[in-house]
DNA sequence: ACACCGATTATCT
DNA sequence: GATAATCGGTGTA
């Protein structure tokens, strides 16, 4: 198991980043307590010319600014009046490229995850979506713009072998964004047969 | 299993 | 004033 440093988030391919970060452990530390989950589907949000990008022809807005920041920082941001979305900044400043983390199989403080999402959301709906895992991680505005370091939110790679295929699709809920919502872009961990 | 739809508000036009 | 990188409840089967 080995922190994943900020410089690994400067590299300019962010559709590789996104296909690398599957199967990697996002941690956080938040309120005192521990939590960890290993990423099972990510998306690639490709800057200035993916037309489903918050900055998509350059759009330079207060909520945009974090985004053309230097990687290895978190890009949070709330949507649908209700939920906060979860997004590793990466690519060097001024490159406002994003990958979105849409789900991830709890594996520590699954009982401090359990009691932010309440009590009745049975184990398997934790944290599959992406508004789902923010909430089960503790994360919100506060942690737009944060440094991703070891103590508060940050992703490690682990030795363990992942059973199964990686994924590649076309990415969800981005309809207004014509033809760049056929890029296969968002990757999912699929279980082989027999290891469900 | 799957389709539909209402909730709720920051952000941008 | 419209939109939105979603979620969970309700309905039909």
């Amino acid at each position: 198991m080995s922190v994943i440093p900020t410089s690994f988030f400067l590299q300019m391919d962010v559709v590789s980043l996104a296909n690398q970060l599957i199967g990697c452990r996002l941690n956080t530390v938040i309120d005192g307590k521990f939590c960890s989950g290993i990423v099972l589907e990510t998306e690639a949000y490709a800057g200035e010319t993916d037309k489903a990008s918050h900055a998509f022809g350059g759009r330079k807005t207060f909520r945009t600014s974090v985004m053309y920041k230097e990687g290895g920082i978190a890009y949070v941001y709330f949507c649908y009046g209700m939920h906060y979305l979860f997004n590793v900044v990466t690519a060097v400043e001024g490159v406002p490229h994003a990958i979105l983390i849409r789900a991830l199989l709890p594996v520590e403080g699954i009982d401090a995850m359990q009691s932010r999402r309440g009590s009745k959301v049975k184990f398997g709906q934790l944290t599959n979506g992406p508004g789902k895992l923010t909430k089960a991680m503790g994360i919100e505005k506060s942690h737009n713009g944060l440094l991703l370091e070891e103590g508060h939110i940050w992703f490690e790679k682990t030795s363990e072998k992942l059973v199964g295929d990686i994924v590649a699709t076309p990415r969800i809920g981005i309809d207004y964004a014509e033809e760049d919502a056929l890029l296969p872009y968002r990757f999912v961990w699929m279980p082989s047969e027999g290891h469900k």
